[in-house]
DNA sequence: TTATATAGTGTCTTAATGACACAAATATAG
DNA sequence: CTATATTTGTGTCATTAAGACACTATATAA
């Protein structure tokens, strides 16, 4: 036990921060879990995530951030908070509040890092309601799911699932997996060309046909928002 | 000082939980500040919030809820998480989280409770720039403030500022306030069709030409999403 | 050289919103 | 009581971005 800061008068909740990382693997839209080696829910697979360092954490966005590298050697190129999650029955050491964030990274970059830990597994989520996972993770990764889905309707966060440089049809896979439904390239060009997001590279690239054509995003540009959504 | 839950070895930050009700008080969009009565900050105006009570809060949410029905009498028709807000600078007692929610609630519903406390003021959103607040909560007001604006453009939210029975002009009017432009009458009615979320009563209500038809929320509807944004 | 595969373009259709005129119904001024 | 102004509600054409899909361009492979 330890003694912390006082509110003048109640106990604190337990306040952690959780991440959501997600990446396509095997052209299946995939999270990263990790094996808890400590109890409650040892054994079980779970997000990763942890306790604020006061000391090192500038706010809870560096705090996912850092949990995130230790597992994947890798700043994910996209993170953003979800939403929290508390009660008194969803952690069994006490009431408690996790913040959780979702993450996206292009698997190559994950995959071709040597700091890369074996305790970290990734999961298509198909493959997620099979699996006993701890505490109410099972809930946050659907939250999660739910707002990459929805914003990858209207936005060109799949993206950030790629490699630096891409190709259209790379892109449209990747929303294809993310939304679960397919959309049309010529749609998808016409939305490429009015974000403003990407340069063109010089280079081409060879697919089994015509060299496509490769993009890249531009230098601190923003994810802009479209005014409609795919059609569902 | 109290002695909290441990987390096996750091500081935990301070987390509490802070909400900005919106509502329309003589046709502007006002926000909900009450006056601090402690340390620090006090004698600012701040959000409406505080600590959980882990004896009383089921979740945060339920703090969110408590807390605004102390400072008005009612509880908002409409509550949702904002986003946390975190920083060792924020709150000069250390290192803090607080998580805020936003919320819409009729103005005659608020008014016409006759609990409602005078430490309470409604500001309205262009009178802030003027007044010092306390905390970041300028910035919170602002986040929330967006929020609020981008989702009345693809939803009814708006209604959540209006009395239980309202007319479409009453509807038109307020989502103008909100996103700061005018929309066709015409637009509003089609979505309201479309959305299916109201019922017409069998009233009719004056309003200094024609009868207007009277509508309000059915029972248990959630607030759907349209495929577009009005346009800007 | 020819077949096939993928990349990119042209253009018609579709769907929801914007614009706006017009009809319906009520209050008010004279 | 009538005329006029005002607000509600409808009809319909224009606009805009996405969907559908054919067609052209350019590569690889047999």
């Amino acid at each position: 036990m330890q003694v912390s800061q006082s509110n003048g008068s109640f106990k604190q909740p337990l306040f952690s921060v959780d991440a959501v990382l997600f990446s396509i693997v095997d052209s299946k839209l995939s999270v990263l879990l990790v094996d808890r080696a400590i109890a409650p829910y040892k054994g079980c697979w779970a997000l990763p995530g942890g306790y604020v360092d006061v000391d090192i954490d500038t706010c809870t966005d560096s705090t996912a951030r850092r949990k995130l590298k230790e597992k994947t050697g890798v700043e994910p190129p996209y993170l953003e908070q979800l939403q929290s999650f508390s009660g008194a029955d969803r952690d069994p050491r006490g009431y408690s509040v996790t913040l959780a964030y979702y993450a996206l990274v292009g698997y190559q970059l994950v995959s071709s890092n040597v700091h890369t830990v074996d305790d970290a597994k990734w999961w298509d989520i198909a493959s997620l309601a099979d699996l006993n996972l701890a505490f109410d993770h099972q809930l946050i990764i659907e939250s999660a799911l739910h707002r990459v889905q929805q914003k990858s309707l209207y936005s060109m966060l799949p993206v950030y699932c790629l490699a630096k440089q891409f190709t259209i049809a790379q892109l449209k896979l990747a929303i294809e997996i993310i939304i679960g439904k397919s959309i049309q390239r010529k749609s998808l060009i016409r939305r490429i060309e009015a974000s403003d997001m990407f340069e063109l590279m010089d280079q081409k690239i060879a697919s089994g046909g015509r060299l496509a054509q490769v993009y890249q995003l531009k230098e601190n540009v923003d994810l802009i928002s479209f005014e409609r959504n795919f059609s569902r």
